[in-house]
DNA sequence: ATATAAATGATACATCATATCATGCGTGCC
DNA sequence: GGCACGCATGATATGATGTATCATTTATAT
């Protein structure tokens, strides 16, 4: 299914849902050392108001208030923690969001830029094998799929 | 097979191989109404000669005579008439090497960076239909594979 | 409350690549 | 062979993206 994160759930109730998704990493991050600071809950927050896949100064420009060096050193910490995915884009364009935990894959919308997880793929064994004929012992992969979403077949 | 490109032939015959694969690739860039150029033959040269995956940079280095924007417009050109092929490397340096036509993907060693194509793999349908199940079109793909060739399996 | 160490933000810097533009030179034409 | 045209070059400026520095602020444990 498309990535399609509601915009803002803020109308039917005194929280919106994102609050909650930002306290579960804010608590996740505390958990393991890191502060609850202010700046880096606006980081997050923004994080996980993002619809689709976004640029680094994408979240800066939505984020005045915080310094730069803050939001990239907040991206960075979301993505060593498993948070947040880099997505590469077709034209090397490096791209996050959200993680859905675990490894897996991205399929990449060239049109509206919608993301979706590539799923019932086992590619892995396929690499490792084909790795193995070729002498090597695969350690990781990288792999991200592009075309064109439902919404986008006949633009 | 491991891609090592032999150094330099030029002790043996007083054409080295590698003026071989310049003057090919010269004649192909002509036959697209591109000029044979001292500062372009430098450059496919110098790409020639490269026994892996290499930088950018490395190559402007490589070629102290020859400008920068010299070295990455003949880089890019190369890239652009699939000459040459892109690399990615785990920590997302873009590397380049002399592409083997059409289109494949590689297996890098994390160890010393050589470089491998992958065969006997054929990913394309598997993503494709995994693509189809959550509605995409697929239109392209980035695969990198990661690991440690035969040489530093035990280092 | 207080001490301490992490986090912040302004800014400088680093890296990689492209844009600009005057000059040089390969190519086709005569 | 020589000439004119326009692509190619190179010095340099600019842009895009991200990191390093460091004085100051602030969360957290005691």
């Amino acid at each position: 299914m498309v990535t399609t994160t509601p915009k803002h759930s803020g109308h039917e109730h005194p929280r919106p849902r994102s609050a909650a998704v930002v306290d579960d990493i804010v608590s996740q991050l505390s958990d393991l050392g890191y502060r609850d600071t202010e700046p880096r809950r606006l980081v997050i927050s923004a994080v996980a108001a993002q619809g689709r896949p976004f640029t680094a100064e994408e979240l800066c420009a939505s984020l005045p208030c915080v310094g730069r060096a803050t939001v990239y050193r907040g991206l960075r910490l979301l993505v060593e923690t498993d948070q947040v995915c880099r997505v590469l884009l077709e034209d090397r364009e490096l791209r996050y969001q959200l993680s859905h935990q675990g490894h897996h894959h991205h399929l990449l919308c060239a049109v509206c830029g919608a993301s979706a997880d590539l799923e019932g793929c086992d590619v892995e064994d396929m690499l490792r094998e084909a790795a193995a004929a070729a002498g090597f012992r695969m350690s990781g992969h990288w792999l991200e799929v592009y075309g064109r979403c439902g919404e986008c077949a006949d633009c």
